[in-house]
RNA sequence: GGCGGCGUAGCUCAGUUGGCUAGAGCGAGGGUCUCAUAAUCCCUAGGUCGGCGGUUCAAUUCCGCCCGCCGCUACCA
């Protein structure tokens, strides 16, 4: 059986969840989805990365312990998710035992292999960003992101030898042109390889940092960032076994926004191949939205909750919305008009009303029960069975792509086409001589083959809908994954489906 | 400064070995059906394909320069 691997990013316990981060959940729960759906072997990861001192400040700030605060963000993001209906198979958290222990091994690995050696070294220190700056990455001699002047600071710190598999990782990119996709992001990458990129500082001192990760080697010190964090993809397989590690890490796929392509570009595989690990197979990287043409920020104010637009909307079409209108890679634009254009174009007078006028004619002139095909099918009816046999190939190339807005915009079309279908072979006319209503029930009939397929190929991209539409075929649910069953064989004569729902309201 | 991307109809975009009158969806204008969620369906709009120059029988598609937007990266007063 095929199998794949699915992450996300692991949230920082320092906010809620907003329109970016459910960008990337409802992008990977489609892609999880869709594999499942196709019988695919899935393991969908996500969770919260929970150390370092701005999250035991936030604590102190809100006065509860840091454990106590991260449990709280943690599980608040866990349960927004959940309502989102988001599939993931497991969420890790940072603060795990298991995480620990193995973020302890892998560096213990690393260690012992001569990659992580000792340094003494002094430098201009911020202690808002928690890090340290070279002087001319300063503003006036002051941080750029807090506007105070870092302390001159001497300190020793364990480094990962980064620069030892720049060579390596190079050439693997070049081997491999799908390691990071799309093109833009892996060109970047190559960019940053085409220079000097140095080791990597991986410590902090207990001194100044204590909510962490101790250095197995060294208990004076806790690990920063990178390796606590991006370890989570191997520990959150290592968790549920040996087995589900060495059956599902091969596969791979991380989802990131394009903020954290370095880290994922380059620490990441050089950390993999200093530990001796089999690299991720893809890298997907993806753009960020902005609203109604400004950067989302808390200070504008213009901030989308995903958890508002579930209710302002609904989850579907809110999924519809962020799916359709954005290309993979690229920067989208999160407009009302748009979302509500998307709405009632696509999801309301297209798929919405193809249902009811079906599901309506179905029942007003056969009571709902099915009648059987024309034998053959005029050349008609295999037109309609053709787009959407058309649009399920579609589908499968675009998602192979991540271009999720071209495999819906495929079966859209598809639907589009049996809206014109209706127009064409005009049932409601027919219907008015009792001697055309064997054409009448044929007609239907494909309509109702329109639905089914539809359904199976939305599922992933909006599962509310897609079985609530099947259960008003009154199909068992099994089916809604058959994609093998062919065109005019999924209902029998006398079936009986039910009456019609809106399964979109038009909106004002 | 270097590298990369982008700039096509009001909006969002297709257009990948250079070649028919440059396309789609939405919006807008006109018309139509009546099964349906005032939905559907049909027609129309007309854009120097960022600008200039070059290669070619022929360029949106190749080359050079320029303008604008964006990302990454380097650096200097």
């Amino acid at each position: 059986m095929s199998h794949t691997y699915i992450t996300t990013p692991i949230y920082y316990v320092n906010g809620d969840p907003h329109l970016g981060s459910a960008y990337t959940m409802i992008i990977t729960d489609t892609i999880a989805r869709y594999y499942r759906a196709r019988g695919w072997d899935t393991f969908y990861l996500t969770g919260t990365d929970e150390h370092g001192n701005k999250i035991a400040q936030a604590a102190a700030d809100a006065g509860v312990g840091t454990k106590e605060f991260t449990d709280r963000v943690s599980a608040s993001f866990r349960a927004a998710w959940d309502t989102c209906d988001i599939t993931y198979d497991h969420f890790i958290r940072t603060t795990d035992d298991y995480h620990i222990r193995y973020v302890q091994e892998f560096l213990q690995k690393v260690h012992d292999a001569g990659d992580i050696y000792f340094h003494r070294y002094e430098g201009l220190y911020c202690f808002g960003c928690e890090r340290f700056y070279t002087p001319k990455e300063l503003r006036d001699g002051k941080c750029p992101d807090h506007l105070t002047a870092p302390t001159l600071i001497e300190e020793e710190n364990y480094f990962f030898r980064m620069s030892k598999y720049q060579e390596r990782l190079l050439k693997h990119i070049e081997a491999n042109p799908n390691f990071i996709r799309p093109e833009g992001f892996k060109n970047e990458v190559l960019g940053m390889l085409r220079e000097q990129i140095g080791d990597l500082c991986i410590s902090r001192p207990k001194s100044r940092l204590t909510w962490g990760i101790e250095l197995p080697f060294d208990q004076r010190y806790v690990t920063y960032v990178w390796f606590d964090a991006l370890i989570n993809y191997i520990s959150g397989l290592k968790y549920k076994g040996e087995a589900v590690f060495q059956k599902f890490w091969p596969e791979a796929q991380h989802f990131i926004g394009k903020d954290i392509l370095k880290p994922h570009g380059l620490f990441w595989p050089t950390m993999l191949m200093a530990a001796g690990l089999p690299l991720y197979k893809h890298l997907n990287v993806h753009g960020f939205w902005t609203v109604e043409g400004q950067k989302m920020s808390k200070s504008l104010g213009n901030v989308i909750s995903p958890l508002a637009m579930k209710d302002k909307i609904g989850l579907d079409a809110f999924r519809y919305f962020l799916l359709r209108e954005s290309a993979f890679g690229q920067d989208a634009d999160f407009r009302e008009e748009s979302l509500t254009a998307r709405y009632n174009g696509d999801l309301a007078n297209n798929l919405g009303n193809l249902a009811s006028r079906t599901l309506a004619m179905q029942d007003r002139y056969f009571k709902g029960i099915v009648q059987p095909l024309n034998d053959p099918p005029p050349e008609i009816d295999q037109r309609l069975a053709a787009a959407f046999t058309h649009a399920a190939t579609e589908v499968e190339t675009q998602v192979g792509n991540l271009l999720l807005n071209r495999a819906l915009e495929a079966v859209f079309r598809a639907t589009d086409h049996a809206n014109k279908y209706i127009t064409e072979t005009a049932p409601f006319t027919l219907a008015k001589d009792p001697a055309s209503l064997p054409r009448v029930g044929a007609v239907l009939h494909n309509l109702l083959e329109a639905l089914r397929v539809s359904c199976q190929l939305l599922l992933p991209f909006l599962p509310e809908t897609s079985q609530k539409l099947f259960a008003l075929l009154n199909l068992p649910a099994e089916q809604l994954t058959a994609y093998s069953l062919a065109w005019g064989k999924a209902f029998a004569v006398g079936h009986q489906i039910q009456k019609p729902q809106a399964l979109f309201p038009r909106l004002q």
